[in-house]
DNA sequence: TCACTAATTAGATTATAATCTAATTAGATA
DNA sequence: TATCTAATTAGATTATAATCTAATTAGTGA
């Protein structure tokens, strides 16, 4: 990740307004004019600011009827908020580049003859290799719900609330509003 | 964290000079001759950006002699980048609170009666409440060598190496130029 | 105490940024 | 097409911020 981009992510999310609107959208999308009422500020303000919001991409618009409705893009938010950490740093995934002999073997001793997931590894490389072997399954692009993640982990394992956890913690889906999406940027970290 | 300690965070390091600064650190504390040279800027230019970063309380100093070298303080750095994922979300973290009974089953289960670790569980909750039972035996505000952790694991379980990561990635320790220290604000979580 | 080195503060300049009012545009619907 | 609503753009004003040179301070060691 450039420098510049970075730097213009921190710029931008520097700012009082700016940071009250994240904060508002949290809870949900809102209109223009019902961000301007709550932060007692005109309709052009928050435009300026919304503009401002979406050129580092953190939040996304909706049109219904006359009404744009504006969200937050938590992925993004996500992803940029944590690159400043990974400035310099891009030498260390190394410890995580994975092989194919190394991948096999965590497969065999991991999963049982009939495809389920016997445990989960300790071991944050083997974990990995886990996780990303149950995640290949899911559609890249695809937003699913709770429960559709749920009853596509059940038949591995029937932890599936952990499982799915270890997903979003792990980097290979993302969480908005309750929606899942696969991580475009995950399938990665391995090889 | 109120709002207006997040986006002082921001705007502070939303500043190119300031990310470069925060780069070079990196790689291990410099004077301020050397980071001014490093970025064709004038000494004065950089006492002015690491006043700024002093103030958020990314960078802290220690004098050898004449010189002064800055160091990066990866602690807060981390503490502050992620802040903004965290906002209106206080709530969230209900899910990990834990009452006494909910605890002892949980060392009853995982520890044998000698004192060692059995395993690590692999759900999140159980395995928050095994790790944060293993480093109560660590001194707040001490800083230790890695050799000193992976001595202090080894009697309760032979894959130090694995339980010190997961110390870190729980956030119960933070490390720093290859130190670690107990992380102040990680004894709740769990309480 | 005196001289040296590195860091900081003062003061000025220039460039950016936030906000407002007024004017304009984009879409929806009758 | 005319009209309504919400959003955006234009232009002006005011406040902040980054950088420099010159002057000052803080700490070390002879």
């Amino acid at each position: 990740m450039q420098l510049d981009k970075i730097v213009h992510f921190h710029k931008t999310v520097g700012d009082k307004t700016r940071i009250q609107i994240i904060a508002l959208l949290k809870d949900g999308p809102l209109h223009g004019q019902a961000i301007a009422g709550k932060l007692g500020l005109t309709p052009p303000t928050i435009s300026y600011h919304l503009t401002k919001l979406k050129e580092i991409d953190v939040i996304f618009q909706r049109r219904d009827k006359n009404t744009i409705y504006f969200h937050l893009n938590e992925k993004t938010l996500v992803l940029m908020a944590e690159a400043i950490l990974r400035i310099g740093g891009e030498k260390e995934m190394d410890e995580f580049k994975v092989n194919d002999q190394e991948r096999y073997n965590v497969i065999q001793n991991f999963f049982a003859s009939d495809g389920t997931l016997i445990s989960i590894p300790a071991q944050r490389k083997k974990k990995l290799i886990v996780l990303e072997h149950l995640v290949r399954g899911l559609q890249k692009g695809k937003t699913y719900q709770e429960k559709e993640i749920n009853d596509y982990i059940k038949p591995f394992h029937e932890d599936f609330a952990t499982i799915r956890r270890e997903f979003v913690m792990g980097g290979f889906m993302t969480r908005q509003n309750g929606e899942y999406e696969l991580n475009p940027e995950s399938l990665w970290l391995i090889q």
